[in-house]
DNA sequence: ATAATTTACTTGGTATACCTAGTAAATGCT
DNA sequence: AGCATTTACTAGGTATACCAAGTAAATTAT
């Protein structure tokens, strides 16, 4: 959601400003990269969500339906898809019972694990996460209102933060020059 | 909620592979840098409810509260508070329903226009916005996870990235060498 | 002054995220 | 074998975001 009526000042800088009047100038900057994310991401979400509106997906049900896509057989348990989504389990179910209905996906009785539920691709989720891809690249990734260099900075920042915060081991996520 | 179990490679890495593996290399930075802002996001709202839950405040809850606590009077009008923090009319209605329940905040009349409602911050409000601030700047922003020098950064991309998205009409949001 | 429009807010519904608690199947221990 | 533990998933509830539609007050136009 764009603003509908733009600010005449940036508000987190206003805020940024309010923390050093405040004595709190220590965590100023943090505060600002922090809030500048959240903004960010909910500026970000709905530019992707607007695209994929007319398809019937969203962001979350895109990003299942490219993971069992990039996967042999299209099929996943749905622990695994918790853990490769990094999301909760409970919202994998939500997530799947949706696009089920939809029938982008179907779930599948494991053939050796009597607990795991397999969710598989249907043909129409083939299809879609196809086409999802090829509009959001369209549509949104070729111009994603942010210069090339400063994306792959921003990138290789977030990058060692979500390492730090436990995300995964690899040593490197981007070779840094040292 | 950092993962319960590291994944192996970094799996944002991982997509970026796969896009360059599929023909749509010109997307891939663009990707990369969304689904990392997606996952930041994700992380850092997480540990900053970690922090203010036992306070019985969220992140969206304290924007609201913060941002009265520092208006003179520490009353806005509706409209005025969804307008500032950006989001929807209705998600302020249903916050301030919370916050109203919780003894946070009343509802009053606006004193000359009948259609608009004041939000006000109550004093218990105004305790813990307080506290509120004091541990999150203690417990996540005096350690954020991100060297100082990059949190600039990427503030200051985002910014530009953020007025671009019509956020704000600020001519520099952070002086730039040019 | 009256009618039309705009503005402000609420209600009800959807989507996504989380948590807690529960069931069922597989595994491990004795 | 049989019981306890672990693992996998579902169900129900909360919080937050959105949109669409409705009501009521203020403003604008005639």
């Amino acid at each position: 959601m764009a603003s509908p009526t733009p600010l005449p000042l940036d508000p987190i800088a206003e805020a940024k400003r309010q923390w050093i009047a405040h004595g709190w100038a220590d965590s100023a900057d943090a505060m600002a990269a922090y809030s500048s994310v959240m903004r960010a991401h909910q500026l970000m979400y709905s530019r992707v969500d607007a695209v994929l509106k007319p398809l019937g997906l969203s962001y979350a049900r895109l990003e299942l339906l490219r993971l069992l896509s990039f996967t042999r057989g299209g099929a996943l348990p749905m622990a695994s898809a918790s853990a490769r989504l990094q999301v909760h389990p409970t919202s994998v179910t939500s997530v799947v019972d949706r696009l089920e209905k939809d029938g982008m996906v179907r779930r599948e009785a494991h053939p050796t694990d009597g607990r795991a539920t397999l969710v598989v691709l249907s043909d129409l989720g083939r299809v879609l996460v196809e086409k999802a891809t090829t509009v959001l690249n369209e549509e949104v990734f070729a111009s994603p209102g942010i210069p090339a260099e400063e994306l792959r900075t921003m990138t290789s920042i977030l990058a060692r933060f979500r390492r730090d915060c436990g995300d995964f081991t690899d040593p490197a996520p981007t070779p840094d020059p040292l």
